[in-house]
DNA sequence: TATGAATGAGAGTTCATTCAT
DNA sequence: GATGAATGAACTCTCATTCAT
């Protein structure tokens, strides 16, 4: 439920471009969309690349800041990780266009200066969950040989793909689905 | 090593398609890294467009091969899994340009008519992997309650993402990678 | 006297493409004459195709109107196709470019499929045309052995060539043209 | 029959040119009607537009003379009149393919400088006919108030129109047309 | 706040023509 | 005579953005 006729805007942008991609999406679209002329955007927002960043930058400083409190929670790496896959996924379900957009076009974010913020926020949130990782491999917690970088990776990219399961008209239950993840790749899919 | 002038202009497009998405990458950047005039482009292909599909659709092709031969070949569900994502990141380390625009541009192939049969074929994969997994939690050889919509997304898009390590200046060794990941799903990062 | 923005370029188009042809005259042509950019007229119009519809489509709803009125008019064969001559002529002279675009253009209007419409009205117009050349040969009004489709051909082309005597410095007389045409292709050349 | 590869590929050029017109067809069309590409024309046509001029002069010049002989031929305006009509009948249906380039391009000449030649032949021609037209009407044989430039043009226009009637599967008589014509324009649709 | 008209850069594509082989 | 590759200019059309009203 938006409050002002800007953040109602927002909104609708991000639904469009969660659907046709940032590049793919036309002022045009967002203002047909919201029922003005694209022009007219112009009066709320200085440019389709801000309003990226508006969508963006707080739904990631929100997850950030969820990492650093679990990662310095001083709970196990199996805990910790667990903990962070499922709010992951309860934020992905919260923020599901944002969350696409991130899947789909941050490839295209570091042609956008607008973007840097988010970029480095993004940056920072893969550093703390692959600190995660090392410090149960450290201990003893995780198996040997597991390779940091890759299953952060993994991770991160099963988890911006959840919002499958969310959009549609059966949307899934989050936390189900976290509980899916942090049993995957925590515990495989072999029985134990 | 490409032989016509045509497969080398093909190269370089894969190369540019990778880089900057399908869609950020216009003629005149093919153009000019091939050293020719975008409309000399036409010489060769008749479309942008067609060149993405020419790009692709070999690619795919021959991965639903081994992935139908894989299935079919009789062994276990997790000896296929594994197999499956060992020969599907050796793929990915073959043609990393074209993998890369499996991740970042799939979402845009269905504005493509071209790319149809590309689309059938990623479908056809998906429901291949579905089918291993849905196998071996009926055979007992997975945990049970695995979601194996889920576990495919998870694993494919592992796969796609692979491809980090296969850019740049030093390439990583994709049987090392196709078998850490392979672990990681099958035994999780719990020691066993 | 064109009311609307619209209605002003599409005036100008419709000069440009009557002395250059459709196809002969480019979108830069129309938005130079109307003193904007190309890409400006996109703001009013879909497509340049989509002008030349705009441009030709009420004026052949117009004439067939006319036609059709005149051919259930009840009147002779004779009576009736002098009225045509007339009407038609005095049609092209105050749409004297729309004409013009109809004798040049109308051979590739079967490449745009905007144009349909236009092109079945034309027709509908031959035939109507046709039916009262074969009507006043049936009912003893014209010489027996009249070739209609000759005939009808033969006055169409003649009708959309008088546009030559509207334009320019000194305009002619649509009335006396009329006349002129009805005289000519009634009575031939030879006196009474 | 055409004798050289030269005049094949004109005739085969003359075919495209009078159905799409002489912009609209393009050297690749050409090219690939002849069997050739299109690159290969430069081999035997400087340009284009050569092609058009050398297909067109020919041919405006044979009826030319033609039309030279028959009206310093010495006969009555009538008998002359129906002389001309029938001949550029009968070379309209020699040569159809230019002939309705004629018709339909006809306009463009003026851009193409080549050409100027063939656009003299043609002012030179509606001259002849207009002289007849007037000599008929000061001696007495034509009505009197006979606008000879607008019965020229009606006359020419059908001329040109007759070639509808020369291609196709069942390719009408000439003579036969060429008499309709005469009798149209020198009866009219009235009985005598 | 919004409209409607316009900008200006750049997109994909077409095409007559050239030329080394 | 023909090929195959390329040029370069022009084409239609798109789109983020600006601004007077």
């Amino acid at each position: 439920m938006p409050r002002s006729r800007r953040d109602e805007i927002l909104s609708i942008a991000a639904q469009q471009f969660a659907d046709r991609g940032v590049a793919g999406t036309t002022v045009r679209d967002i203002g047909s969309a919201a029922g003005i002329l694209s022009g007219s955007l112009y009066h709320h927002f200085e440019s389709k690349e801000q309003m990226v960043a508006e969508l963006l930058l707080p739904v990631m400083q929100r997850q950030v800041g969820h990492y650093r409190a679990l990662v310095d929670g001083g709970s196990g790496a199996a805990v910790t990780l667990r903990a962070l896959i499922k709010v992951a996924v309860a934020e992905a379900a919260q923020t599901p266009n944002e969350t696409r957009m991130f899947r789909n076009d941050a490839q295209s974010f570091s042609a956008m200066p607008t973007l840097q913020p988010v970029t480095d926020l993004l940056v920072e949130a893969a550093k703390l969950w692959a600190s995660v990782i090392e410090r149960g491999v450290a201990e003893g917690e995780f198996r040997n040989g597991v390779d940091s970088r890759l299953v952060v990776a993994a991770i991160f990219d099963a988890v911006l793909s959840t919002t499958r399961w969310f959009g549609g008209k059966r949307p899934d239950n989050p936390v189900r689905i976290g509980d899916a993840l942090a049993d995957l790749f925590l515990g495989g899919l072999l029985p134990a």
